[in-house]
DNA sequence: TGTACATCAGTGAACGCGCGTTCACTGATGTAC
DNA sequence: TGTACATCAGTGAACGCGCGTTCACTGATGTAC
């Protein structure tokens, strides 16, 4: 997607959400190794130097692009969470976990990059990385309050690890029936039902 | 660990190990974004034109490490594959690769870096990685052969996932009980437990 | 055993590049009067 | 409505740095004779 919008030399009016719309290009794009200051200021149509008008800078900026990639997250796992049935929930979080990240697999490397090991530098990233976390947790307590915690670290960390193995072509090539990455959606499911129980469905 | 070992100023004989083992220890001490050739060197013990009488290319180098990363994580494998009972051979697997994962980071993350992406163009990187993978799935045929590759893809997920939950500090200061890196062996086993049948222990 | 010489594996200077960041500046905007 | 002026949000040049890589070189080694 090409970001350049036709602007007024001066005042465009809202760089910051242009440049944080920018940022998210040149991740789908360039991935999150190669992301650059310059690149995205370019891709927002300004000079290299407007942004330090809006951000102090590029980590500060990475912050909120993370920040955000973990509110849509959030939100995607809290809507899935009006699920009555507690197993089918579980079910869902699961492949709505497993679908943002290989949607946006860049924006998925940035979540779970350097900054998150910073997130005290990052209040903003670290309350909407805890919201995040807390759909998973919460599910799982309401399924099986008993066993919560366990519950949601190993759904979680299936989902997380599944995710990981297909964007970062680990599982390409092997000997797992068929094309994995297409059918992605398909095969956390078959792992989910069979890690978290059969009577969830 | 500091590899610096007095070396005659020519003729170092054995440079090209050397070159990897320093590899592997600024990997640990910088971690897998931060590496350079230049590093390396000096690590090393020489100039950082050196390296290039024993690799094409930082790539090449990093391509080495992460092939023998995988190598040790497949010996690993092997070696608790030997456990006659499948159930427990499952458990000791995941066991085994979280262990890996969190006893030196840096390479895991290497290991799945950009360069698996371009497994192709290393062909031994491909063949060790593809042997430590063959492990995972192997112990799930062996369990269960009607549903091996999902009960692989499971084991796999859990384990990957929970291997990079933990070194990316994704846990930290979530409510789970108890210091969650700590307990990462416990953990894994009490997850893998959970994910692969009550029946496998 | 001694010498000439090809080869190997280092050195250190240099190149070009792209990066994050800074800075003096300038044009646009909005408000006071 | 018109003008003076403070403020804001851009520009473009520049800085310093570290990087991967190249290159001409040089010292050490091993072999032929």
């Amino acid at each position: 997607m090409n970001m350049k919008i036709p602007t007024k030399p001066y005042h465009h009016g809202n760089l910051r959400e242009s440049l944080l719309a920018a940022a998210e290009a040149v991740l789908a794009e360039r991935g999150a190794q190669g992301i650059t200051l310059r690149d995205v200021a370019k891709a927002a149509g300004v000079s290299h130097a407007a942004p330090y008008h809006h951000f102090a800078s590029l980590n500060d900026l990475l912050a909120v692009v993370a920040e955000r990639a973990f509110t849509t997250l959030g939100d995607a796992l809290e809507q899935v969470s009006a699920e009555p049935d507690t197993g089918e929930r579980l079910l869902k979080i699961n492949d709505t976990y497993v679908a943002c990240a290989c949607a946006q697999p860049a924006q998925f490397r940035l979540m779970f990059g350097p900054l998150l090991t910073r997130k005290a530098d990052y209040p903003a990233l670290k309350a909407a990385a805890e919201r995040a976390f807390g759909c998973v947790l919460a599910a799982a307590n309401a399924h099986d309050a008993k066993h919560g915690p366990v519950l949601a670290l190993t759904g979680w960390s299936l989902a997380h690890g599944l995710s990981n193995l297909l964007i970062d072509g680990a599982l390409e090539g092997l000997p797992l029936g068929q094309d994995a990455l297409a059918s992605a959606p398909r095969l956390a499911r078959q792992l989910a039902l069979r890690a978290l129980g059969r009577k969830a469905s």
